[in-house]
DNA sequence: CGCGAGATTGAACCCTGTCAATCCGAGTGG
DNA sequence: CCACTCGGATTGACAGGGTTCAATCTCGCG
């Protein structure tokens, strides 16, 4: 469990505060962890499978506002209602750590508390790239941009087994052939658009030659230069 | 200075070591103080006036990604290159400290880490608001809700004087009448929109009597609870 | 007065959302 | 084995919200 997580690169008495709060948890696929609104009582460390991050409008519209890979740590420290929901996209594992206990490890480790810092400072970079693409790109951008970011996380999987990084290879090359974790709909919903413009731009894709798609959710990635390039703009 | 910012609810020493490291300095009305891709040199605290975070497409699309009020933290710590551009909207006083020592600053003074991650968080769960936002708000939702955003954060500014917030008021209710320290075109950029759209949906607001749009920039909330009800969604 | 930046307004276009029909694959039960 | 069903995906037709292009207006300032 000492991989490249919240618990890597701690000194033992932090793991073993850890370990003492912590308890393993299965998410099965669909399965919400976090509702928002709700009291947030938990925070994780997700160790296999990929979660998704929602807010939605009142009258029901949906926006995933981040996605979750194994090592990501899960939750809000600090606040006492959820801000957004935390649901499982594909069977998950984690080890899960009721939060004011976490809190009190955070304030008694400085260097965990240091290591969810820079991990909090690397998300907002990443949500705020995230809006960039939301507000200012094509929906063919985004799509093709989606793809690409897609491939890159799902590095080490085996098509088939979603998500489940091999520890010690950091950031492999992204391969041609990956399994696609989200549904259209969920798609749709990173990607502020609707199914079927998703599953237009997605053809559209594939009658240019620029990736496959075999079955169901996988996809291969054909001409990854050309893919970048209907990406544009700097995501 | 010691106000509600990084600076506040710091002991005398770590107020101290900030002092020996941290310069004053003031920017003019559209002066940028980093940019995007450069070697990221600069944390700062915002003392007074408004600046924006923003990111740029290879085309030169732009979207603004974050806006920053007085005692608003100002920088991106560990990382070596800036990943956004951050220029004043108005003309704006700052506290600068060198990145580097900064950083060790950090380090040293638990209670500051401690106070820059909880700020960190909030400017997460900020961010992730904005997704909701820009991937699934109408033009309407948009203007509505940057409206009564503006007029919570310019609380206590004396209509002209844009964006200084007198000290120990915490949240005031916002005043009817505010001056908005952004042009039409920056609005834009903040809402993912265009600047006919904005200015569309800003006269339309308008006609139905909820806003009053006295002169240039300034505005006047006519109908709060209108006003929300076109904001919709959780925004 | 005239200039220029910013704002408003108008008209036409088109990307994307909406509505609806169809298709596909997996699982179920007759 | 096949028919049926059901969730998800694709495709088509159409309408509309927002962009684009362009003209006009406002206001501060030299």
């Amino acid at each position: 469990m000492r991989d490249q997580s919240l618990c890597g690169s701690l000194s033992d008495a932090e793991l073993a505060s850890l370990n003492a709060i912590g308890r393993h948890r299965s998410l099965a696929r669909g399965q919400t962890l976090i509702w928002a609104g709700e009291e947030a009582l938990v925070c994780a460390n997700l160790l296999s499978g990929v979660l998704k991050l929602s807010a939605a409008t009142a009258d029901g519209r949906e926006q995933i506002v981040g996605l979750l890979y194994p090592a990501d740590f899960v939750g809000r420290p600090y606040a006492e209602d959820a801000e957004h929901t935390v649901t499982a996209l594909t069977d998950a594992e984690l080890c899960v750590f009721p939060r004011r206990p976490f809190e009190a490890a955070l304030e008694n480790h400085v260097h965990m508390e240091r290591l969810l810092l820079r991990r909090t400072l690397a998300a907002l970079d990443d949500a705020r790239g995230r809006m960039l693409m939301l507000g200012r790109k094509t929906a063919e951008e985004k799509v093709a941009s989606f793809l690409l970011d897609m491939g890159a996380h799902l590095g080490a999987a085996h098509p088939g087994g979603a998500g489940r990084c091999a520890p010690g290879k950091a950031a492999p090359a992204s391969p041609a052939a990956f399994e696609l974790p989200l549904t259209r709909a969920q798609i749709a919903d990173v990607l502020g658009l609707t199914i079927e413009t998703v599953s237009r731009q997605m053809t559209k894709l594939r009658r240019d030659g620029l990736i496959d798609l075999p079955a169901g959710r996988s996809v291969l990635i054909r001409n990854r230069p050309g893919l970048q390039e209907r990406a544009e703009a700097g995501g």
